[in-house]
DNA sequence: AAGTGGTCTAGACCACGCA
DNA sequence: GCGTGGTCTAGACCACTTG
């Protein structure tokens, strides 16, 4: 990025990430910080206020900017993070095996929550997730195949997103996400290692591109113990 | 409040909800409000960077911003929202219940939890939500009784927020929240109707204050079927 | 009174989408 | 080429905290 609030922002994040700027002290005032960036104070507030949305400061008037404790999450499904990328934090404990990928004619149920008119086909791809060997989490994905024409195992095993937002140049941007707890269903058993558990965590995902546009649905299905969601928000 | 851009952004988000501005339509632009408004650009884009935060628009570069098709959802515990606020949606079919209010001696848990250092004491609340005639909530609540010296049952029938937002003028600010699911203890048939389900939905909150001080941690209980949440992320 | 963050103005230039 | 949103500047005044 060429944008210098964007630049301000990463560099403050690293600063506290790595601890040279330590929780319950105090950012550099944003006079201090407009001098030693050049730039004005706008900007500057740009920065911080980014900073304040993702939960590392608390800006309190007449005072200052509070650095505040984030203890980084070991297992967020928070915001809109990739399995791929969650994945990478926890090491080789992680895998992915790719049940099925094919084109179907969508169901009456799909067809609404993509939001299709006519009879458009759309990708259907199953994948397991392995936590320490054990198949906990079942992902199910839908996709437009207007909008995503290919698509092969080898993307599916890696990251579809990585391959969606690098490779085509699309733009993934904002999400809704449904939390609800269900009982398993037949699919559930095939492919999960359910043990004596008579409950799952069904996760819904809508997932929109830059331009608004709905390409993506998802159902993330997590054995109950194996499951976690942190999330950090403001009052509005 | 006095602000401009906070007053634009009422007004818009009153226009959306009422139907005066309809989702996959495009706001005016930016220098058309300008224009209405009698005010400069960067105002508006504050007011529009809140509709993009709350989910009513979605901005693209060279085109304008397209309004969202925000459904009111029907059960949100997204983002920080009280039971009572909640409730009043739902009308007559939710009720409260104080099954306890007391000071106590804070566990090595609860002291952990509130990050207190002596031997503090703390309030404990354990209220009981019923919906449609179920009790399906517990929700546990922890105060530390330095910052709140008194608190009554009428108070917490009704709202605890309410209180010490309205009549102690404290300031709530952020939260962390995380999600697990868990096996319910004794506490929960106790007080819950649990029926047959062997899953409880823990959401543990920690709330902050405006000043960034750590103010309540709260365990809220939900049997499983009555569970939903709720939320709109975009991508960092 | 001095220093902090919060709001607002008036203007500039850039990047993108579309006809 | 025009209109859109995205970034940045330079300066002003206000509200709040602290000494």
């Amino acid at each position: 990025m060429n944008n210098k609030y964007i630049k301000i922002y990463d560099e403050l994040v690293g600063l506290i990430q790595e601890g040279n700027l330590k929780p319950n002290t105090k950012l550099p005032s944003e006079n201090e910080l407009r001098e030693r960036y050049q730039t004005t104070r706008e900007t500057i507030r740009k920065a911080l206020h980014l900073l304040s949305e993702h939960g590392y400061i608390q800006k309190v008037q007449g005072k200052g900017s509070i650095i505040l404790d984030v203890k980084k999450f070991d297992f967020p499904i928070s915001g809109l993070v990739s399995f791929k990328e969650l994945a990478s934090k926890m090491g080789q404990r992680a895998k992915t095996t790719v049940e099925n990928l094919d084109t179907i004619t969508p169901s009456d149920y799909l067809k609404e929550q993509l939001k299709l008119k006519k009879a458009q086909k759309v990708w259907e791809v199953i994948r397991v997730r392995d936590l320490d060997g054990e198949k906990v989490i079942l992902d199910k994905d839908y996709f437009n195949k207007k909008m995503i024409p290919t698509l092969t195992k080898e993307v599916c095993e890696n990251s579809i997103y990585e391959y969606i937002e690098g490779d085509m140049g699309l733009a993934i941007s904002f999400a809704k996400k449904e939390i609800t707890v269900e009982e398993p269903t037949e699919e559930d058993h095939k492919y999960l290692h359910i043990k004596g558990y008579s409950n799952i965590v069904v996760v819904k995902n809508y997932v929109y591109l830059d331009d608004a546009s709905l390409f993506q649905y998802t159902e993330s299905r997590h054995r109950p113990d194996k499951f976690r969601f942190v999330d950090f928000a403001r009052r509005k």
